[in-house]
DNA sequence: GCCAACGTTGGC
DNA sequence: GCCAACGTTGGC
């Protein structure tokens, strides 16, 4: 069982759009970037990731469940780009903003503190909890 | 809206 | 295979 977190624009897809979907989940797809590809390669059903929404509020705002590995990304030709499915699990009652994170100690070595444009990232077991504790789980 | 950081592309 | 130019992302 590993950890992820997903970044997204709430402009473009968004937390309740994400919930919108249901248990049924949706392609994690657009993804551009080779490293975040791989990230989602190593990704096994029943991961869990945080949703974090970039460029407005900057704050982790739910868990998700990846509910398809890796496939082809549906929308591009382009057979580099795959991508995987997720589904919401549940909201985070107090999103915890980048802001908290950088503040707080423990999670200096965390992806999202360090390298802010990597948009599938990793994240340490050691992580997940803090994050979900300073979030209120 | 700006700009720094980063990734990708393409000429050589 | 190097590196300059360019495009994109995302924090501020």
């Amino acid at each position: 069982m590993a950890y992820w977190l997903f970044k997204s624009e709430p402009n473009v897809w968004s937390w309740e759009d994400q919930v919108a979907k249901g248990a049924e989940g949706e392609e994690w797809d657009g993804v551009r970037n080779y490293q975040a590809r791989n990230n989602m390669r190593q990704m096994k059903v029943g991961d869990l990731g945080f949703f974090y929404h970039s460029q407005t509020t900057r704050e982790i705002v739910g868990i998700v469940e990846v509910c398809a590995e890796a496939h082809p990304d549906s929308t591009t030709e382009d057979a580099r780009w795959e991508c995987v499915d997720i589904r919401a699990v549940e909201p985070v009652p107090n999103p915890v903003s980048l802001d908290m994170c950088k503040a707080d100690p423990r999670l200096s070595e965390m992806v999202l503190v360090n390298n802010s444009r990597l948009s599938v990232q990793p994240v340490t077991p050691a992580e997940w909890d803090i994050v979900r504790e300073l979030g209120g789980l």
